[in-house]
DNA sequence: ATGCCTTTGTGAACGCGTGCACAAAGACGG
DNA sequence: CCGTCTTTGTGCACGCGTTCACAAAGGCAT
């Protein structure tokens, strides 16, 4: 029991709720920096702490991986970062593509981030004649003619997509075509893929519309706030923003 | 202190969900799409497909702003591009700040997306005096040190992080300081801000990271499938984690 | 060895989000 | 003016994710 290796869920493959997975590569990041300052254990307070979230949810989250803590201790950093990483899938060779070599794909290509954890761009691919053979980031532009070639010669299944929204369907249609199952969408188009493909998409537009909503409510609430009581009978300023009727009413 | 206690209940912005706010701006991107063909009504069937939704969830959206749809028609399409661009805040102007202009803040500040809806890049800021009054995007970059200034000066109210991640929290600190109360954070680490301020992170690490570990459980089960006895009860009813899931968590 | 103290792992409750299914509402043809 | 047909708006149920709270587990001092 104590060895929980192959306990697995009931349910197979599925054991680990998607909201947990996307949290393992931030817990990852907070005990990958312990490791590098040599701290041999932490606590779940500890590492909540460093990695933003709550202590009882990192507790959850990493009883779906197995029992790899101590009570009375915490848990093994070292090991901890061998567990996660392992089951993230990054103790393998993750080749992968970039198509639209704009200046996001570039800025994408010299990103150091890519590169640090098992993930390498194998090629960056552009429609464009007048790139090809450029060197962005040490790496020579590809033309998007030979996309399925490269890929399947370079056994890539993840592809990042930075084209402007008019190609992206386009491109992901030959990208999946020659066997990418998983694709990172930073243009602002809904991509439609076929089932078993996984996308996953980046939107500084959707991102940037969503703070201003709630820099507006901010604001509104600070004017009515400060505005006056106002002859509606409206309690100024009451805890729960509550009750709080639509702004404006179509007639 | 700092220590982002983030505790968004989630449900207090106006009655209208997260969740749904996240969705707005698919919709209106795809109204703005339909606007421009003149399309002068559509079913929530047609719009959800169009938004890559599901057309309860689309209506049940909608029923949030308000009674905005006519039964058996549909809806107005120019009226709910206005609603919704006054419920997002986009009809006021929203200056932003880059701060961190390397390759990433460079891409953003050329984006066109930034301009496209109310939103204008109002500064770019560096810590680089080496590029402090050189041209990006058709803008000047300035210096950190009159970060404060250029904030108050602008009325700036969202700034966008692109710094490595040491500086991130710095800067985050700074911003803050100076009157931010909204931050997209595309540095790898996990910003603390005080009560008040909204944090939406960009990681594309994570996102890879993400797309790594179904990535890995597609091929097992490939291997579980071609290589194991059949009938261990692994029915290809796998649809996957398919779908649009939003690549950025509320921090 | 024993008892205390720390921390994990998890059962259970709760709340949010999603999707179904249908009644209400309105357009439209006759 | 009335019946029919389309589409909205929503009550309801279900499932996932989060959080609380606590018993179990293990180290450590005595």
């Amino acid at each position: 029991m104590a060895t929980g290796r192959n306990h697995r869920p009931a349910t197979r493959s599925r054991g680990i709720p998607e909201a947990t997975v996307a949290r393992l590569p931030l817990y990852l990041r907070a005990l990958t920096a312990l490791s590098e300052r040599s701290v041999p254990t932490v606590s779940s307070e500890e590492l909540a702490s460093a990695a933003g979230v709550n202590s009882a949810k990192l507790r959850k989250d990493f009883s779906y991986l197995g029992s790899y803590g101590t009570r009375g201790v915490g848990y093994d950093v070292e090991y901890l970062v061998y567990q996660i990483s392992r089951e993230l899938g990054l103790t393998q060779d993750w080749p992968v593509v970039i198509v639209g070599i704009g200046n996001l794909g570039a800025a994408l290509a010299n990103y150091g981030g890519f590169a640090s954890r098992g993930f390498r761009v194998a090629a960056l691919i552009d429609a464009d004649h007048a790139m090809t053979g450029a060197q962005v980031a040490g790496l020579p532009v590809q033309h998007v003619d030979d996309l399925e070639t490269i890929i399947r010669t370079n056994g890539v299944s993840i592809g990042v997509i930075t084209t402007p929204g008019s190609a992206a369907q386009q491109v992901c249609d030959r990208l999946v075509g020659a066997g990418i199952t998983s694709i990172l969408n930073f243009a602002p188009t809904v991509l439609s893929v076929p089932d078993g493909v996984d996308v996953r998409k980046v939107d500084l537009s959707i991102e940037l519309q969503i703070l201003a909503f709630h820099e507006q409510r901010k604001a509104t609430d600070e004017l009515a706030r400060n505005g006056g009581p106002g002859p509606s009978g409206a309690p100024p300023d009451d805890q729960g923003p509550e009750g709080d009727i639509p702004a404006v009413m179509p007639a």
